[in-house]
RNA sequence: GCCGGAAUAGCUCAGAUGGUAGAGCAACUGACUUGUAAUCAGUAGGUCACGGGUUCGACUCCUGUUUCCGGCACCA
C-alpha cells in the first residue's frame, strides 16, 4: 500500500495501518501531536485503519482542523458521561463549533448548572479509561435496527441522504451515530470545560421537541484552555450592556417597556454625531431626505406584502374612524408612495430617498438583547429607484458609501453574506425570471468588485436577494450591520412606473439600502469594538477641564470652557472639591479623550496641560496648539 | 415564543439550615485647599422585583406574574 506525503515523498505501508502508526513511523513527537489524517479528501480518525493507496496529510494539534476534531470527540465524551450518569438519556446532535462543542440531550429531568461539574468529572474518568473510539460502517437497515428505540437518532438516520455511508462510533458502552473525524482515544481529551446549559429545538425546528444542550470547550493544553477562559471573562467586560451602564449611554427599564431603549445624555450625544454624519454622507452621495410618520395605514403594508409576511412581528393594528393603522416596521411603502407622488421620467432616475426615522417591530421576547435587538429602533433607511441599466452602478455606489462609513467608524466587518432564495421555501414571491436576474446582478457586482462573500441560499428577503454586511458581537452573535437589497416586487405591487425614452410606462427597480444598522444596534457594536473609549469625534464628553484649585483657577477654566463650547465641542468642568488625582482617575474611568489640567502655570502662560485617555503622559501646550490637536483628532476620526 | 437560571441600597456584590438586612463605591454633611489614577470623618439611603400561599414568624420555602441573563427559534 503506497501513501504519498505532502512533500511528495512516497512510502509503502502494510494495509490496515492507522494515521497514528504512520505518525509513529516518522517520529515519536509527531505521534504525540497527531489527531487524525486526510487520505485524499477523506478525514480519517487517528485509529481508523487505512486500506488503500492515496495522498496522506497528517492533522496535528497546530492544524486548524485539529481543534474541530478534538472538540467533536469531546462532544462524544460528554455524551458518554451523560449516558453513564443518566442511562435514560437520548441524544440529538453533538458537533464541534467555532470555539468548542455542544451536545443536545433528551432527558426527563432538567439538568442544572451544578450538574455540569459532575458530568465534567465523569468525562475525566472516561478520558482516563482511554476508550478507543471505534468506527463502524453499517447499512441504513442495521442503523435503524440498532437505534430503533431512539426517536432522535432514527430521525437523524432517516435524514441521511441515500448513498452516504452511515457510520457509528463506539467508545466503551457508548455507541453513537456519527460522521466521524475523531481523535481515536478518549485519553487524547484532557483540557476541557463545560460552560453552559441551554434549551435547543431538535433539528432547529420550533414545532419539534426541545432538548437540553450542554456547551463546552476543549483544548490541547491547559494554557490554551485557561487562555480561552480568560478571553471569555474579558468579553464580559466588553459587553455593551455593561459598558452602556457604566458610561451612562442608555437604559432599559421595565416600566418604560420591554425592549424599549432610553438614550441617556451621553448616549444621545454620540447618536447625534452619528445622525449628523449619516445625513451629511447621504447628502453628499446624492440622497434626498424625506420624513414620514411612524404610524401608517395597514392598507399600505398589505399592498407591500409586509402585512402578509410579518404581521406576527408587528405591533397589533389600531382602529380609529374605520381606518386601521399600524406602527410602521419599515420605510419601504412610504418611500414607494413618494416615488408615486409625481410622474417620473427616465431622466429623473436614479432617485435616492433617505429617512432617519423610528420603526417598531414586535421582536420575540426571547430575542431582546440590550441594544442589539429592541422593539423601537431609529435608523436611516434608503430606497433607490433606478432603471435596469443603473442597477449595477447604484449597487456599487451604495457599497462604497457603506464601506466608507465602516472605515470612518473604525468597525470590523466579519464577512459579507449574499442571500438568495430557496425554491423549496414558500416565503419568496414567485417570479423566477426576476429572481434570477436580481441574483445575477448582485453576484456580478460582488465578483467584479472582488469582494469576498458567503452565499447563503434561502436567506433572501421575500421580495429579493440581498448583500448583508455581518458583524460579530462580543457575545458571538452574528448581526447585520448594513444591507443592499434588490427588489423587483414592490414596484410591481405599488404599480410604480416612469416614462422611458420611447414614451412608454415602465417599471423602476428598487434598491433597499440599510446603512449603518439602527442607531441602537450601531451603539452596541461601537461600545463593544471601542470598549467604550470612543474616538474624539464621537465621545460623549470630548474634553474635561480639571482646575487644580477651585478658587485660584476657576476664572480661566470657565473662559476656556466657554470658548471650547462655542467652538462646538462637548466639554465639562470637574468643579468638585477633590484632589487632582481623584479627578484624573474619575475622568479616566469615564474614558474622556482629553483631560486638561488648569493650575497656576497654565493660567500664567495661557496654556493647558493635556492628558489623553489611556495614557499617563501629559503635555503642556498653548491653547491654540490644543485647539489644533483637537480639530485634527476630530477630522481624522481618531482617538 | 420555547428550555434553563437570576432578581437584595443609585452601582458592584455579601447575607448555611426561616427569627423583617450588610460592605465597598457613588450621594449628602463637615474638615483638609489640594499639580496628575481613590484625603479623612460622619450622615442618610431598602415594601429584599411584584402578587398570593405555608408558618407564631418569609429576603429565605411553595405558587403566579414581570423583567433580566444563557441558549434555541425568529430577524422585512
Amino acid at each position: 500500500m503506497l501513501l504519498r506525503f505532502p512533500d511528495g515523498a512516497e512510502k509503502t505501508f502494510t494495509e490496515g495501518i492507522t494515521p497514528l502508526d504512520v505518525a509513529k513511523s516518522i517520529s515519536s513527537s509527531l505521534a504525540k501531536k497527531v489527531v487524525g489524517a486526510y487520505l485524499d479528501d477523506d478525514l480519517y480518525d487517528l485509529n481508523r485503519t487505512i486500506h488503500r493507496d492515496g495522498a496522506i496529510r497528517l492533522v496535528t494539534e497546530s492544524d486548524e482542523k485539529a481543534f474541530e476534531i478534538l472538540n467533536h470527540s469531546s462532544a462524544h465524551l460528554l455524551a458518554q458521561a451523560v449516558k453513564t450518569l443518566y442511562p435514560n438519556a437520548q441524544f440529538g446532535v453533538g458537533p464541534a463549533i467555532e470555539e468548542g462543542f455542544y451536545y443536545d440531550i433528551a432527558l426527563e429531568t432538567s439538568l442544572r448548572e451544578e450538574d455540569l461539574a459532575h458530568i465534567e468529572k465523569q468525562m475525566a474518568r472516561h478520558a482516563k479509561e482511554n476508550h478507543p473510539m471505534v468506527r463502524k460502517e453499517v447499512s441504513r437497515k442495521e442503523a435503524l435496527e440498532i437505534f430503533k428505540d431512539d426517536f432522535y437518532k432514527t430521525t437523524l438516520i432517516e435524514a441521511i441522504p441515500d448513498g452516504d455511508a452511515i457510520t457509528l462510533y463506539q467508545q466503551g458502552d457508548f455507541l453513537d451515530l456519527c460522521r466521524g473525524g475523531h481523535v481515536g482515544f478518549t485519553s487524547k481529551i484532557k483540557h476541557f470545560k463545560l460552560l453552559s446549559l441551554a434549551g435547543a429545538y431538535f433539528r432547529g425546528d420550533s414545532d419539534g421537541p426541545m432538548m437540553q444542550r450542554i456547551y463546552g470547550t476543549s483544548w490541547f493544553s491547559k494554557e490554551a484552555l485557561d487562555a480561552h477562559l480568560a478571553l471569555l471573562e474579558e468579553r464580559k467586560e466588553r459587553d455593551h450592556r455593561k459598558l452602556g451602564k457604566q458610561l451612562k449611554i442608555f437604559m432599559l427599564n421595565s416600566e418604560v417597556g420591554q425592549g424599549l431603549a432610553t438614550w441617556l445624555p451621553n448616549g444621545y450625544a454620540v447618536r447625534k454625531v452619528l445622525e449628523d454624519y449619516v445625513y451629511e454622507e447621504e447628502r453628499k452621495a446624492g440622497y434626498l431626505h424625506v420624513s414620514t410618520p411612524v404610524l401608517g395605514s395597514k392598507h399600505l403594508y398589505e399592498t407591500s406584502g409586509h402585512w402578509d409576511h410579518y404581521q406576527a412581528n408587528m405591533f397589533p393594528p389600531m382602529e380609529r374612524d374605520g381606518e386601521t393603522f399600524v406602527l410602521r416596521p419599515m420605510s419601504c411603502p412610504h418611500h414607494m408612495k413618494i416615488f408615486q407622488s409625481e410622474l417620473r421620467s427616465y431622466r429623473d432616475l436614479p432617485l435616492r430617498y433617505a429617512e432617519i426615522v423610528t420603526q417598531h417591530r414586535y421582536e420575540a421576547s426571547g430575542a431582546l438583547t440590550g441594544l442589539e435587538r429592541v422593539r423601537a429602533m431609529t435608523l436611516t433607511d434608503a430606497h433607490i429607484f433606478v432603471r435596469p441599466d443603473q442597477i449595477k452602478a447604484e449597487v456599487i455606489s451604495a457599497y462604497e458609501l457603506i464601506d466608507k462609513a465602516i472605515a470612518d467608524l473604525g468597525l470590523e466587518i466579519a464577512y459579507l453574506e449574499f442571500a438568495t432564495r430557496d425554491d423549496s421555501k414558500e416565503k419568496f414571491h414567485a417570479d423566477e425570471t426576476l429572481w434570477n436576474e436580481a441574483e445575477a446582478v448582485l453576484e456580478d457586482v460582488l465578483v467584479e468588485a472582488k469582494i469576498p462573500y458567503k452565499k447563503v441560499p434561502g436567506e433572501a428577503a421575500f421580495y429579493g436577494p440581498k448583500i448583508d454586511f455581518q458583524v460579530k458581537t462580543v457575545l458571538g452573535h452574528m448581526i447585520t450591520m448594513s444591507t443592499i437589497q434588490l427588489d423587483f416586487l414592490l414596484p410591481e405591487r405599488f404599480d410604480l412606473t416612469y416614462i422611458n425614452a420611447d414614451g412608454e410606462k415602465v417599471r423602476p427597480v428598487v434598491i433597499h439600502r440599510g446603512y449603518i444598522s439602527t442607531f441602537e444596534r450601531l451603539m452596541s457594536i461601537l461600545l463593544e469594538q471601542t470598549k467604550g473609549a470612543f474616538p474624539v469625534w464621537l465621545a460623549p464628553t470630548q474634553v474635561i477641564l480639571l482646575p487644580v484649585s477651585l478658587d485660584a483657577h476657576m476664572d480661566y477654566t470657565k473662559t476656556l470652557y466657554k470658548s471650547l463650547m462655542e467652538a462646538g465641542y462637548r466639554v465639562k468642568i470637574d468643579e468638585r472639591e477633590e484632589k487632582l488625582g481623584y479627578k484624573i482617575r474619575d475622568a479616566q474611568t469615564q474614558k474622556i479623550p482629553y483631560q486638561l489640567v488648569i493650575g497656576d502655570q497654565e493660567v500664567a502662560d495661557h496654556s493647558v496641560t493635556a492628558r489623553q485617555y489611556g495614557s499617563s503622559e501629559q503635555h503642556t501646550v498653548s491653547v491654540e496648539e490644543f485647539y489644533d490637536q483637537l480639530a485634527q483628532a476630530v477630522a481624522k476620526k481618531s482617538r
